[in-house]
DNA sequence: GATTGAAGTTTTGCATGCAAACTGTCTTTA
DNA sequence: TAAAGACAGTTTGCATGCAAAACTTCAATC
């Protein structure tokens, strides 16, 4: 009953804010597409004072420009853009993964134990939806094991800028094999309540990741179906 | 003529972002008040539209929080949260360090040497509001030679969070000094290019402002005339 | 043929109105 | 006397309306 009410309590912009960042994220919203507001509040079902709302929010978070009388438009990364969300990324990774060597507790460390289990038996069957699921589980374990709450939002809102460059990148067998070594490491390092270590590990497996995207993003594999200027 | 345009086109929510962005860093607004709308609209001049999208992007900042059905209040940081954000804080500034002292250029370097020495200038003359003036334009500037946008406006926004609190901190002579003499090494540093100092200074340096701001939280001077729920 | 301009349409930005939720006070009841 | 409830006033959340800006189309001119 309560649960009910709570949901439906939602406030109506949050809703939308969610829904939309799952859009741009996903790609459904095309990098470089316009938002217009009277198509999207129909198709969302809200009038077009929470859907600005939610635009702005979400121009705040880099998810969208906002271009002067002329509205928004989902954020088309530069080379540049990549480079230095990358960095940023590394930094707030790496810190996090120090804080949680140093921080993090018997239970927290069992369950990231178990997710990696689990990740492992995602590996075997060759399940790659089910890895990236658990995989984004695991790093935001290690995120809240840093108990610092800014440090994980911050962390979510530049991560979500690359989001969906990195759901694009193709994992083949072995750069699959070595991020899976990574996550090995990640556990002993944790483990041992190692900071150095787990930093190192995650610095690299991110510069790992970087480098895929640029690589995705050079090929022009990125932006196919999105419209030049 | 442009320029006139340029400045009566800022979109009015922007100007309100703004305006109010300042009352609630400058304390005009008291940590804990609560913003409603009406009063701040009929004060602002606006509508509750672009107040109201004004509010929730400061709210995406850090600096009030959202009551759903209740409306805003300025946040009101506990101990735990000035602690958790002079963490992040560190570890961004040594950053922007690291890569300004690798990064910069000689163009800059000028600069920064010359408002050092403005600032300088200002200490000589115990002029305390413009010396933070400076202040704050040399570590804007540092982290702009950093050359990573998104590292800026990461940096700024967590620092708005506890900029009303730093403009609060009463400098002693000692302290003062020291922050001065902290200020010679970060030029140092950014002449011989070593990171590695340069972030070792800034680190130090904020944490010296970290402390004398939970001091000052400790003594109860912060929020002297904020209620109590 | 290309470029400029003018009218019509679309879209954004802001103001306002209305219903739902919350706050505070006063009354009622145990 | 204290607690619970009802009612009035206030405030928030969302929808809608209107004016200004931008875009489109088409024709006219060089």
């Amino acid at each position: 009953m309560a649960e009910v009410i709570e949901i439906s309590r939602l406030a109506l912009h949050d809703q939308v804010i969610s829904r939309l960042r799952t859009m741009l994220v996903e790609g459904r919203i095309a990098p470089g597409a316009k938002l217009n507001e009277r198509e999207l509040s129909e198709q969302l079902r809200v009038s077009r004072t929470p859907l600005r709302e939610a635009i702005k929010l979400l121009a705040a978070e880099g998810l969208v420009d906002l271009l002067p009388n002329r509205g928004a438009v989902a954020v088309k990364l530069t080379e540049a853009d990549v480079l230095n969300t990358f960095e940023l990324l590394g930094m707030l990774e790496g810190m996090s993964g120090e804080l949680a060597a140093q921080r993090i507790t018997e239970p927290e460390l069992a369950e990231l134990r178990a997710l990696h289990y689990e990740m492992l038996a995602c590996f075997s069957r060759r399940d790659l939806s089910g890895y990236y699921r658990l995989n984004a589980r695991i790093h935001a374990g290690i995120n809240e094991a840093a108990k610092n709450p800014l440090l994980t939002s911050t962390y979510r809102s530049v991560n979500a800028r690359v989001q969906s460059l990195r759901f694009r990148t193709n994992q083949d067998e072995a750069k699959w094999k070595r991020a899976v070594a990574d996550h090995e490491l990640m556990l002993k390092a944790l483990e041992a309540h190692d900071a150095a270590a787990l930093r190192a590990v995650l610095i690299a497996h991110l510069l790992n990741k970087r480098d895929r995207v640029l690589a995705l993003m050079r090929a022009g594999e990125v932006y196919p179906q999105a419209a030049q200027p």
